[in-house]
DNA sequence: GCCGTTTTCGGCCCGACTGTTTTCAGTCG
């Protein structure tokens, strides 16, 4: 039984809290939310590397005393320094951290002056009118931290990426008409891509921002103006979503979208560059002394820290300012690199287009194959395919194939996997199809060892292809199966095998930072839509998306071939 | 707590907005 990397890192993140309230140095505090930052996002299981004798001070921000800290999770699975903290200061006050307008000062008062532990110690001061006597709060304060302990959602979550792009899309629309709005982008995490987002940036490079500005903070969608200031303003929209505008001349755009798209832990390394060259960084440009000596575009800033352009998706300070340095960024897959999609449905179970339309639909993307990838017999729900209704679906593939020209749907079937490893159907139906894709459906709470171990023996087979949504979690949802990535994915690396990067905004499995691992670990990756109608291959770019995140190149891609080389790449027997 | 072609000690990114303030602390990103 060993720990997970999220574990780790939300100690890490507890002590960091708690020493926070407490007031202890802000640099070490840093030094523990980097750590947990840098933990959670690693492509690698940490106790597998203390395993393999790895030191974990040669990983940035770790030295030797994090080191032992993680040595010490990883063995006892606890954390002294935290318990320790847990007793001097109630560990229920991290919680109250989180309440906007809170920090750890006034957490720190809150407590001393009115020994409030919890939420609902804090809910009955605000209601006594307690809070607003404190030194340093008032009215406003308090109805901020009532209306928080109010409308809390106690599960509350991050926004999808690609609802977002729906919630967004009507103020961006406003506002690019806007009168002397030069350019407009949607920064932070959304450029970024991440996969779920917590609010939206939108920066505008305008001359005058009053006019923009009001446009902004008088749009329909506006359901509460937060704050509103010359250079920045702050909305929540009535979805709840949170958007921030920043107005900056044009002349500081490049400097200013390089900021507020992030990563902070990705600027705080850029600016200390810039600060070892002498130079000063920050939204409006980079400086020598008083000189400006660039900003005007991002190109220009990364130029001002000898650094070429880094993409978005790789700003996380994550390795992407020292694979810049020597030269070692990857070239990320981009959407016209894929040249096919090798899952997808049709109404034989739970699709809602045809063959023929899914195929008309692939060529007008320009694919040259669509897998069709019908659920099997298990799946009774959706009335999956058996042995007859499969050798059917194949036939009037082969009929619909004879009349295509430079144009391919493959035979194939998302095969489910037992609860044993086994498969839904038998080899010798498999063998006649031109790919599998295997998946699990069901049984998703077995031991983290049984899982894998289901897993790996559903890849033994040689006629499996790809594991379809490998941890089966369903964002905000379902949580991902307890596995053991890193052994699956060194077995699938053994077997030939490939692993699904399934594109459906709500699963988006794998994470960036599992494909990461897959990438380290030498295994392809399947860029699948997983379309359930024909305007669902769109998805596919928000795999892309995800797959940028996780440093993935075409070459890491296999459905980036021609079919006659994949063919080739995908055949194991 | 981390880290080092200025340093093994002394730095650690930087600015905007709000609320409760008479000049700024706290919070936020």
């Amino acid at each position: 039984m060993s720990i997970q990397n999220i574990e780790i890192s939300a100690m890490l993140t507890q002590l960091a809290d708690l020493l926070e309230i407490e007031g202890e140095n802000p640099f070490r505090i840093r030094a523990y939310r980097n750590a947990a930052r840098l933990v959670e996002t690693l492509p690698r299981n940490v106790a597998a590397m203390i395993a393999a004798g790895e030191e974990l001070s040669k990983l940035p921000g770790i030295g030797e005393a994090l080191a032992t800290k993680i040595k010490e999770m990883v063995s006892t699975g606890h954390l002294q320094a935290l318990e320790k903290e847990e007793h001097r200061v109630p560990p229920t006050l991290s919680d109250l951290l989180k309440i906007p307008g809170l920090g750890p000062k006034r957490v720190h008062l809150i407590y001393e002056q009115l020994n409030i532990h919890t939420l609902a110690d804090l809910s009955k001061a605000v209601d006594a009118g307690k809070l607003r006597a404190l030194p340093g709060f008032g009215e406003k304060t308090e109805t901020m931290v009532r209306q928080y302990l109010q409308n809390r959602n106690p599960g509350a979550q991050r926004v999808l990426r690609a609802t977002v792009e729906q919630l967004v899309s009507p103020l961006l629309d406003r506002l690019k008409k806007a009168p002397g709005v030069k350019q407009i982008t949607v920064a932070g995490s959304y450029r970024r891509q991440m996969e779920t987002l917590g609010d939206v940036d939108l920066l505008v490079a305008a001359e005058d921002s009053d006019e923009v500005t009001r446009l902004f903070v008088e749009h329909d969608d506006v359901a509460k103006v937060l704050a509103r200031g010359k250079t920045k303003s702050s909305v929540t929209l009535r979805s709840g979503l949170q958007v921030d505008l920043r107005v900056v001349p044009e002349l500081s755009y490049g400097a200013a979208l390089h900021y507020f798209t992030g990563s902070k832990a990705h600027n705080i390394a850029i600016r200390t560059r810039g600060v070892q060259a002498g130079l000063k960084i920050n939204e409006y440009g980079v400086f020598r002394g008083t000189e400006r000596v660039g900003g005007r575009t991002e190109a220009e800033v990364f130029k001002a820290v000898g650094l070429p352009f880094i993409e978005p998706e790789l700003r996380e300070n994550q390795g992407e300012i020292e694979a810049a340095e020597k030269g070692l960024l990857p070239r990320l897959v981009n959407l016209p690199d894929i040249r096919g999609d090798l899952h997808s449905h049709t109404p034989a179970t739970d699709g809602r287009n045809d063959l023929q339309t899914l195929a008309q639909a692939a060529r007008e993307k320009g694919f040259e194959y669509l897998a069709i990838t019908d659920h099997s017999k298990r799946m009774t729900l959706v009335h999956g395919l058996n042995a007859t209704r499969l050798a059917r679906q194949v036939r009037d593939i082969d009929k619909l194939n004879a009349a295509f020209n430079g144009f391919r749907l493959l035979k194939s079937i998302e095969v489910d996997i037992l609860e044993d490893g086994s498969l839904d159907l038998s080899d010798d139906i498999l063998d006649e199809l031109d790919l599998v894709v295997a998946a699990i459906h069901s049984r998703f709470t077995l031991t983290r060892d049984k899982q894998t171990e289901r897993l790996i023996r559903a890849m033994d087979n040689p006629r499996v292809t790809i594991l379809a949504h490998p941890t089966g979690r369903l964002i905000n949802e379902r949580k991902p199966m307890d596995l053991d990535l890193e052994r699956l994915l060194k077995a699938a690396q053994e077997r030939g095998c490939f692993v699904e990067l399934d594109s459906q905004p709500t699963r988006l499995d794998l994470t960036d930072a599992a494909c990461r691992m897959a990438h380290d670990l030498g295994v392809k990756v399947s860029l699948s839509t997983d379309a359930h109608s024909a305007v669902e291959l769109d998805f596919m770019r928000h795999g892309i998306a995800q797959a940028r995140r996780g440093w993935l190149t075409a070459a890491d891609v296999i459905n980036t071939r021609t079919w006659k080389d994949l063919q080739r790449l995908i055949k194991r027997k």
